[in-house]
DNA sequence: GACTAGTTACACAGGTCTGTGTAATCAAAA
DNA sequence: TTTTGATTACACAGACCTGTGTAACTAGTC
């Protein structure tokens, strides 16, 4: 259980653990106890490196908080990536929502600095399409920003309780839509992946 | 605080409260204790009529899944009718967001029988649109309903976390253009209420 | 009046949680 | 070697949680 070469950072494993448990069974189901047991660290040295709990969850908010990475790629086809590497992320069994999202709804919008970092979140990624709309031209590029971002917020939580990646693909499809609508060039070497027509998954009968 | 005239069923009196509560501070925040306080009765009066808290969760749930009604209005107003209902209720300071997404965000997918509901009622919300859909002939009614859907989850989520009703104008100005591309004739009875160009709003600097 | 069903007050078991206090241990730096 | 700092084991306080057991009480109904 103990890693052999632990070269990283004391606080370092201990956020990384804490990422780990709290994002896939969540922030109330996880006590500092479970955390510290995983690592194999007693209590006290996880309150040696964090005041409070609250802390924690605030560090590891933090650490979840990483900006997109400039690329040269052609601009409507970095916002189409972002779609695809949706589905990608929602075809993983480690995929559990935003957990961004997914804190907001556990501790509620009253806790100030959770729902704080959410929204800091939540701009940057909205800036992020705004910034690649103004370098295609369009003129609403706030509009349409903020209208993206619905469609990957959507899908991300129809994808949470139905766990289905056709739910990127339709997100997707209605980007392209909303694009085209906005006078972007799809270009053509963008395959537009012909693939069969967004079937959706059925209910579990189960 | 005791309701004078009591003229519900005790269940219904325990799952309104429980309901209350659950959606507004979440529903691992909330103890049977409260709830019964709440009420003014005692656990042991709660429990005989639940078995347990989680036959309780499941009651809410169930509660809270109602179907739309119908309604002789035409298809594209009851669509279009949908995202101005949304803003209405982002405006709200009782809105907090899907209370099925947020007990799946909160519970887990893990826990089958949320989940269960959830998908249930994220289908019916799907299978509403697209019978609607169908009504206007529009040819893919399956995977452009699944498109809708993702825009109002994500208008929930976004505004979950900014409280901002200027979500769902966005989201409605998205689904008017996915519509007209899709061949649906927007009545120009249906005012497109040339309101300011959804501005939204920046994130709070405090 | 007698019976019945629902309710109440209240204690309690057994579990969880966050956070602290303390004294011993270990390792590396001085 | 001595000192220093981090870590450990472990107990514990105080709170909260779900769920049960019990005996008394209060309505209505027969």
């Amino acid at each position: 259980m103990a890693s052999p070469p632990p070269k990283q950072t004391m606080k370092e494993r201990i956020l990384e653990t804490a990422d780990k448990l709290f994002y896939m069974q969540g922030i109330r189901a996880i006590g500092v106890d479970t955390i510290a047991a995983k690592i194999g660290i007693s209590k006290r040295t996880l309150y040696n490196h964090f005041p409070s709990k609250d802390a924690l969850i605030a560090a590891y908010l933090e650490r979840r908080f990483v900006q997109p990475r400039a690329s040269d790629k052609p601009p409507a086809e970095q916002i189409l990536a972002t779609f695809d590497s949706l589905e990608r992320r929602f075809a993983s069994k480690d995929f559990r929502g935003c957990p961004f999202v997914n804190a907001v709804a556990e501790l509620g919008p009253e806790d100030r600095s959770v729902r704080k970092i959410a929204i800091a979140f939540k701009e940057s990624r909205r800036a992020w399409f705004r910034d690649l709309l103004r370098e295609l031209g369009v003129a609403d590029a706030e509009g349409l920003a903020t209208q993206l971002v619905l469609l990957v917020d959507g899908s991300i939580a129809q994808d949470l309780v139905r766990d289905d990646p056709a739910m990127a693909r339709a997100a997707r499809q209605a980007a392209i839509v909303l694009l085209a609508h906005a006078g972007v060039n799809i270009d053509k070497s963008i395959p537009d992946k012909p693939r069969e027509a967004a079937k959706i998954r059925q209910p579990d009968a189960s």
